[in-house]
DNA sequence: TGTTGACCTGGAGTGCGCTCCAGGTTGTTA
DNA sequence: TAACAACCTGGAGCGCACTCCAGGTCAACA
């Protein structure tokens, strides 16, 4: 399973101490037997974890299901929720990326040959006089 | 400072004491007297922060940065590394973006009539069979 | 003159998300 | 039968990026 979903397995038992995977399937000797939709639900977990949604979310997500069809709503309103917090950090890395290659021109151009395009402030940390 | 960058004041101090923003002009009175090559500097800080910098990485940046124009390549290979890794962020945002709208869809149509479009094998967390 | 408020310092504390550890059981392989 | 690997448990520990605190200085205002 840690193989499968690249999840350590201390986080995965992380994971179900958390009460973010229960009821898992143990084996007669009490090994676990992660079934299909565990590996699915993991993945489910990871993406939303790796967008930033905490672990204290994911619980609340979690406990919603676990109550039943009449939480759907609430399911999605916070689905929606976070949709919007990754629509705007695609927006953030965006502008982000512009700032990066703002600067990496700016390297490019003082690579070529001694000066640049503009003034330059040899102020160590800052490099040019604007940004953004 | 603070409120214009909406970095707070401890936040500031511990980017000084880690060497990401050297020597900050005082005042005879030994407050603080951020210029605005300052302010400018600590939102790209900020910007390489929030897209997942480390600290660490930070102050690397910074030492190249006060090392002089020597180090421009190394800085800019750096910050092309770390285009990439933003350039990657997103990609894996727009993945979970279609992740969440497909649950999304899942929950809008089996809210507005009892059964829905496929499957639904009710284990608790799943909500579904497939996923991705 | 006293008190308020904004700043200063060094250092300790916090919260999150894991990650590691000691000590134990089970099951297979030589 | 011994040794080994793969799992189990509860609980402690860790790294990061802040964040808070106690105790102090200084300037301006009532």
């Amino acid at each position: 399973m840690a193989e499968r979903t690249g999840v350590s397995l201390d986080t995965l038992r992380y994971y179900e101490r958390e009460g973010l995977l229960d009821e898992v399937d143990r084996a007669p000797n009490g090994h676990r037997r992660y079934s299909e939709d565990d590996v699915l639900w993991v993945e489910v977990l990871r993406c939303l974890r790796d967008t930033g949604m905490t672990i204290d979310e994911l619980r609340h997500y979690c406990s919603l299901g676990a109550q039943g069809d009449h939480t759907k709503s609430e399911r999605a309103q916070l689905l929606t929720n976070h949709r919007a917090a990754v629509v705007a950090q695609i927006a953030e890395r965006e502008e982000a990326l512009r700032l990066i290659d703002h600067k990496l021109n700016f390297y490019a151009d003082g690579a070529e040959h001694g000066a640049g395009t503009a003034s330059e402030p040899n102020r160590s940390n800052t490099d040019e006089g604007d940004n953004r």
